[in-house]
DNA sequence: TGTACATCAGTGAACGCGCGTTCACTGATGTAC
DNA sequence: TGTACATCAGTGAACGCGCGTTCACTGATGTAC
């Protein structure tokens, strides 16, 4: 084994590929991902890439994979360490600091058109939809009530975190909030979990909380 | 007057510019959007646009302004044909419809770089905060409540919006339904408003919608 | 244990093209007198 | 009411470059015998 910066075999290139790509995205957007540049910051010639990937579109399609797999890997842990009454939060905790944290991976993931069709997506949904709290929640309710459940909650977290990315909200309602602080805003003022299933009590100011608001005649159930 | 085909001076080539220019970002999304493309379509030279639009984003920046004045003008007529109390769902209903009938003019306006920092957004945003039903649903509510519950239903409704566009969605909850069917299904399910609110009767399963539920202690004030 | 050869993973150079943008020009329009 | 001239809104041609992608090649690696 020569010096790794001699050797004419690279070793693991895909892997480095896609590790440096992962961090380019972030900086740049992964629209401005440019394998030539890309390559270049691995120092090998722009055709290496090829042989690890079909084309541009595969290289992200593959970055988008490799996100969901270590996304479906983190649900794993979460739902081994979290007992299902906490399981929503700790859910929603997640899926906002991931957007927070890696705004491009995140809208690779669940925005562009690179992450459709992915297996992962339907594995971690079906997984949510299953697995998580709802059942735990709703021992009676059906299958299209979880799913209508499941889909309004994922909607108000994908709304939130997108509004907040693109610059759509900061202006006109978040003060100077860190990641930290507006996920506990969301969770306290939007994502009002019931009580019994809230860590934190939430400071409700007497009514309900905005004109998405729930007509549960009985709010034990739930 | 010449004929129109022949005349040097095109006339109104701004206006036409921006008309085929939303057509084309329907077709084929805005990042694909190309000005020699463009022009060749009016029938005019590239350099021509120029003329008009210091450079191509500034195009789609004039064509995301265009959409919001048109929103601001739609939302005004919408404020003066509808009592306060049915506001929160026609804005709602209108939100949704525009997201999915003109998803690459929302998709500019509301996600892309060049719909940031438009004045209409702020506009839009104050007027549905202080004009809207809100103001009438929370009489007792402080600033801070008013923002939260707005920001609430606009994020469900943007995500909702953004996950069924982008193709997220419509494997795993909906089923061959048409862009009113699923308004109607999200009206129903997701927003649900308060039922004296709501133009018509929800169809609850005896238990509150979704584990984004409110612990509303006094479900009348809402 | 050593040699021959297939296979794999890189190099180097270049192509090509889509597309934004520039620039000197000219035809049409409007306005001052 | 007609003419001179500034100004405006186009033309035509071309530049340039970022960037994806191809292709013939060569150095390294692994495996059969």
């Amino acid at each position: 084994m020569s010096s790794p910066k001699t050797r004419y075999h690279h070793g693991n290139l895909k892997a480095v590929l896609l590790d440096l790509a992962e961090q380019a995205i972030e900086t740049h957007g992964f629209e401005n991902l440019a394998l030539q540049t890309l390559t270049q910051t691995v120092g090998v010639q722009p055709s290496a890439a090829y042989r690890h990937f079909r084309n541009r579109d595969a290289l992200l399609r593959s970055l988008a994979q490799r996100g969901f797999d270590q996304w479906a890997e983190e649900m794993a842990t979460l739902v081994a360490t979290t007992p299902p009454r906490l399981r929503a939060e700790t859910f929603s905790r997640f899926y906002l600091r991931f957007a927070l944290q890696r705004p491009q991976m995140f809208r690779l993931m669940f925005v562009s058109e690179h992450g459709r069709d992915h297996r992962s997506i339907s594995g971690m949904v079906s997984f949510l939809k299953y697995e998580s709290t709802l059942q735990h929640l709703m021992p009676k309710a059906d299958d299209e009530l979880l799913r209508s459940r499941l889909l309004a909650s994922w909607a108000m977290l994908h709304g939130m975190a997108l509004l907040l990315i693109e610059g759509r909200i900061q202006r006109f309602y978040i003060g100077n909030m860190d990641d930290d602080a507006f996920i506990d805003y969301v969770m306290r003022r939007h994502l009002n979990l019931p009580a019994e299933y809230s860590p934190r009590p939430s400071d409700v100011h007497g009514q309900g909380e905005g004109f998405v608001s729930n007509d549960a005649p009985d709010g034990k159930d739930a």
